[in-house]
DNA sequence: GATGAATGAGAGTTCATTCAT
DNA sequence: TATGAATGAACTCTCATTCAT
């Protein structure tokens, strides 16, 4: 029970600072503030965390983790495509552009590109945590749609790779770097041109 | 003469604040390295821009033209593609990839993407010297390919959209987020699959 | 038995606090650290004493009144000088210098120094437990010695008082502030100079 | 001119410094209270010492320079010792009283104290401007007296040695370790008592 | 126009001290 | 009684920005 409250308030430190870190960016965001957001007193944060760098990384972490979480879980419909592959893909391209476009996941990729020359060691959370992972989980999906005939079966690597460029890359055009907000039916669009495209390149002959 | 010295002085100084961003990021950039980078005392840098910001904008914005010019010219062989079409294509997505993994350019997508919250305003840059700008030449480009039969003649600008998501997208991951300098042997690798997928799916029929 | 454990620890506290406070100096040490010191947690330590001011004055008291007795205690073969009066001043000189340039000594030393504009009241430990009293002490003996025809029978306090400032003064340079130890054979050639000179300045003529 | 008012800016932060430090200890002094003494604001003393510490260092050294000064001029009657020695020396002790009890004195001795443990360098400045150099400086003009056979002709280091710890010594006590000032009288008769033990010890047979 | 010097404001971090258990 | 956790108050140091020359 004392335990309770002790991981309560490290879960809120690490909430807060990352909501401020996305804000502000790692430089401006003042420890101040995120013991404000998190509801407790500086000093606390720092008895949680060594650092506003530990606190940094430990932040972004958390973040990733969870964020990861719901992408590969979006992969889902793909281990086992009843019916149409066509409408699966696209309705599994329809929920990653939606976390992708997602307030926290533009925030993370913002605070990774940013900071990556100062915190060398955050590409293990790219690693561990981000599109790489993704892009292993969908290639493994893409496998078995290729061992079953459904797909081109020549490098389900290069085919998620591809995948994921076609549906992601025309985000950072169209959501002017993640700051604005798509409709959900402009998502739509983009994942029907995506799969559309996809298919074309990848689909089984 | 003395004209001639302050132009040279301003170049100075936007050369040497985009270095020193590009290094440090924009909070933890100093005016003093800015100006000791660029050769000049500090007020002097104050002489020529009123603040920070400003010497940020300015200086984003110079580096950002200087980049758009490269790749715009680097499309130049669409212009009267002759001979193999997938063979100019490999070239254009060659040299595309050398530019976008140049040194100056990962610090521009870099500044631009943590910076993008503190200044909107540098979504012009973005608009008017950055990929937007790069994607409507390229569509430009396939759009003479299309009527010239030579693609698939129903979307140029979804194609530009494309050729430079399957062209670029895969660099995130393999330059870990811009902070690994990859071989020209593998730039070519990467330039003919993205082009052997773009073939594939925008291909005349 | 908890009674026992209690003064244990009591005493425990008021070791770790000289220790740590003559490492640090009184400003610099941390109240952390002399409970880790005196294997406690830092809220004992406030349930011993109620402030960080009182456990100084508490400690350098204890160390005080150890250090005295000590000193007091080498004084007593001039009780009974058998035999050569300048063996036996040497013997205690020798002694005295010993005790003096102890580690923990100079420590108490250096923090009476540099907290006695802060501790106006740690006067009186140098008046109870210092250096006043070893002077008195020291003055008793030399007035028996004086009324047994051995020393000049003028002044025995002043006696006391040169005895000690011609042993003791060029200790501050020789140690380099208490900095340095000494060999024992240094101490003895220094015994032997501050009674020599004393000997010729207050034997019996 | 420009440089003029940075010395005197330079000046007035080291004596801000002593005094505060003086009055505060190494680690209580704020540099913002120093500023304010000195009349400058904070970043200026920043702008002249690196560091709290180089600050502290050079304050010091500033001080102990200035002290060693007065010192050495006060043996200047010791050059040529007109007339009767004991009055001489009797003159030249008092005056180092006075010199030894003055408030910045005490002080200095107070801070190299307390702090030599935590800035071993400063025993530099002890050793160049503080009492060995004294000692050395009065062994020079007791060597002179020997040879003239006013004094007994053995070891003048040692004189020198003894002569000042005859006559600081006892100020320990008697001023409490530097906190109380003494009346003019009262350092006479200590001057007194010192040189008459010193003669008794020193004079030629 | 260019610069050395000065400053107001603010950030990270530490620490003595107090609750609540 | 002993302690893990939390906090208010300071303190060192940095920096964008402005004078005065």
């Amino acid at each position: 029970m004392t335990t309770r409250g002790r991981i309560d308030k490290r879960q809120a430190i690490l909430e807060g600072a990352f909501t401020v870190f996305a804000r502000e960016g790692y430089a401006q965001a003042c420890v101040q503030e995120i013991a404000r957001e998190a509801g407790v007193a500086k000093p606390t944060v720092y008895n949680h965390m060594t650092d506003k760098a530990t606190l940094f990384r430990n932040a972004l972490e958390a973040a990733a983790r969870t964020i990861l979480e719901q992408r590969i879980a979006a992969l889902e419909p793909l281990a086992a495509p009843t019916g149409d592959l066509r409408a699966t893909l696209e309705e599994v391209a329809h929920v990653l552009l939606r976390l992708h476009t997602d307030g926290r996941s533009c925030a993370l990729r913002r605070l990774l590109y940013s900071e990556v020359t100062h915190f060398p060691d955050i590409l293990d959370i790219v690693k561990e945590s981000g599109p790489d992972r993704l892009t292993q989980a969908l290639a493994d999906r893409l496998a078995r749609l290729a061992l079953a005939g459904r797909l081109r079966a020549t490098d389900p690597d290069l085919a998620a790779e591809q995948f994921l460029a076609l549906l992601l890359g025309p985000l950072e055009a169209r959501t002017q770097l993640g700051t604005r907000q798509l409709e959900d039916s402009q998502l739509r669009v983009m994942a029907v041109a995506a799969v559309d495209a996809f298919v074309r390149a990848w689909g089984a002959r």
